[in-house]
DNA sequence: CGGCTGCTTCGACATGTGTCTAGGTTGACA
DNA sequence: TGTCAACCTAGACACATGTCGAAGCAGCCG
């Protein structure tokens, strides 16, 4: 932590091109592991990958918590949590009209992730 | 844990094919994040992402456990323990030859999430 | 046989996470 | 202005997780 290298950050991550080479052609540096990790552990629950999914399949674009909130069986601020957490690691954007908050994904993390996680057709196998 | 429906499971999901619509074109049915969010959780953590690939990158499609531990300022019990994690995330398989213990990727289910997490060309945006 | 090395399991501990209820804050509307 | 609805934050609590040292198991080799 002692020191502030070129270092990737999430705005970065998002600015929109091929950044990361597929973990099974080349080895993940440090950093790049330490920035990606959590977008992967937002998606480990559930309920966030299910947020994510409505959210990033609503046809719109965006969607409105007052629609996610019932889809669940569970309270308010717990949904409220989950929405926080998917925005800290930079997979949604939230936006506030009125009364009501629209959710949105952010499709370059997304994209990143999936690049990541390619898997070229096996050389060998 | 007490139903058995025709519910998805890791097994399954190694099959092979693209079992899985990417999310931001369909809503993920609860079951199928329940079975998948624990492999997304399994890399959320940087440790694991830099072994995952280590692993999925190994020119021989495989590596030494005593060739991952040396990369990490952690104990080998931890990192041990790191891949008991993605070893029960069904991302990858040991295999014991003599003294040593090889582990190698199983690229099914990397393909699958990645497969997710794919963003069709976006129509509005 | 005894001892050594590689890896895993066990038990313990501090920290992180998911969930809730209660209490804000923001905006609409009469 | 007052009131209501939507959403978030704060505080609390049970449980999960990352880490370690110690101990166990499995194979090699003298």
């Amino acid at each position: 932590m002692s020191k502030q290298p070129p270092g990737l950050t999430l705005t970065d991550l998002d600015a929109g091109m091929p950044c990361c080479t597929p973990i099974s052609e080349q080895r993940i540096p440090a950093e790049t592991a330490a920035v990606l990790a959590p977008a992967f552990k937002a998606l480990g629950d559930p309920v966030r990958l299910q947020l994510m999914s409505m959210i990033a399949s609503a046809p719109a674009g965006e969607i409105c918590v007052c629609e996610l909130t019932p889809a669940f069986d569970l309270s308010g601020p717990t949904i409220s949590h989950h929405l926080k957490t998917l925005r800290a690691a930079g997979l949604v954007d939230a936006e506030r009209r009125g009364t009501w908050v629209y959710y949105r994904a952010r499709p370059g993390i997304m994209r990143q992730l999936a690049s990541l996680l390619q898997v070229g057709i096996p050389a060998s196998a």
